[in-house]
DNA sequence: TAGCTAACGTACTGGTTCGTACATTAGTCA
DNA sequence: TGACTAATGTACGAACCAGTACGTTAGCTA
């Protein structure tokens, strides 16, 4: 295991707490996600990083600190995918389908984030009630949603009587179930909602319904 | 603890398969549930029941085949509701916002199973996978679903091209993640979904999405 | 280059947790 | 009413697991 990056070491021991730690982090969250917090164990993600179980308690101080710093980081990830959200030079229907579209892909390329997600919701978000970081996280994309939806109310465009935290709930709910509940939903209904060759009829069906929602006339109902 | 139904004896010990059996589950249901399958612990359920430990293994064998009794009765539970849906009486577009309103109903009055979902989904379906009966359960929903659709269509009240499977996993996704997600996304946003003072906003906001989807005028995008 | 400290490793502990061996009894039926 | 068996209880073991006491060393800096 010796490269150029890494030259030998008379012990093999190299010293890079930023790497040591991330290292940590990333081993955890795929640990985490994958069998959920309880059924996490410490020595196992230990085992898979180059450092030991000490390391954990030294950096992160315990197991729940060590989850907690693992939602941090997610959620920071998909935080900073969303301040590069660049729909607003779009009108409002293409603006709001391109933000759907993004709220998409980014659910699927993200499988894990969405397990670290729905197991934080089976601890009632204690994690994140308790986290300075994420109480203040905000969502640049909501900020994103906000404007467009004035721009397309103003317009007459939009119905107007929608809420911009309302809409983000609806395309996140189509986006992450498609992810989170995929595999009791293939088992039950014999359809795989991630299957590649689906990925466009899903990805424009959400569109659809979200623009048709909008646009709808309500007085027909 | 002595009533009238159970009559004391004189060691207090009662045989009845049935209700020790029964007892398991309940409880079983409760805790797998609360802490998810890995944080529930085989000890603390035998402690809540009247019966033990020893118990849950001689009925169920284990663990794990507790946890897939646990979703076989709940999924039992669903399947019931779904068969005494009565919407077909109805014109389609009733009939579909009914019976989205009905799936909103049950997830929030069930908000057990949706947890319990959700941990089933952590571990990839293996459990109903597994199990004889859940393999074949169907979704008499779906059967509705699929009826209401084809009526709708052949009248030219529908869009042609939409699938029942497909209906069902919107409409599912908006009322799963109402309830499944309620607690990150109150954490992150500040709103609770599951607000009583909401319930009837959320619950239009459904059947306004999903009818605005079947009759939108798809060449308008 | 001596010494200091952040970074790291080893080995262990105490409590937990799933599962079982063995003993017992309630209720039934010949 | 005696015997049989399904149903139940007790006590324990072995593995597991979060966390820690204690010792070591790499790399920097005075």
């Amino acid at each position: 295991m010796t490269s150029v990056d890494e030259p030998a070491r008379p012990n093999g021991r190299i010293r890079d707490a930023v790497r040591t730690k991330a290292e940590i982090l990333d081993v955890a969250t795929q640990e985490f996600a994958r069998v959920g917090y309880a059924g996490a164990r410490v020595d196992d993600i230990a085992a898979r990083t180059r450092t030991t179980k000490r390391m954990i308690y030294y950096y992160f101080g315990g197991k729940e600190q060590l989850f907690t710093a693992v939602l941090e980081r997610s959620y920071g990830v998909i935080r900073e995918a969303e301040q590069s959200l660049d729909v607003e030079h779009l009108d409002p229907v293409a603006a709001i389908r391109r933000l759907a579209e993004l709220t998409f892909d980014h659910h699927e390329r993200h499988p894990d984030f969405i397990r670290l997600v729905s197991i934080e919701n089976i601890h009632e978000a204690e994690h994140i009630a308790s986290s300075e970081m994420l109480g203040r996280i905000g969502s640049p994309a909501l900020d994103v949603i906000r404007r467009i939806l004035a721009s397309g109310q103003e317009s007459g465009l939009f119905t107007a009587d929608v809420d911009a935290v309302d809409l983000h709930a609806m395309i996140s709910s189509f986006c992450f179930f498609r992810v989170a509940n995929r595999h009791t939903f293939g088992a039950l209904f014999g359809r795989d909602l991630v299957d590649p060759a689906q990925r466009e009829h899903y990805r424009t069906m959400l569109g659809d319904m979200v623009i048709a929602y909008l646009t709808a006339d309500r007085a027909t109902d």
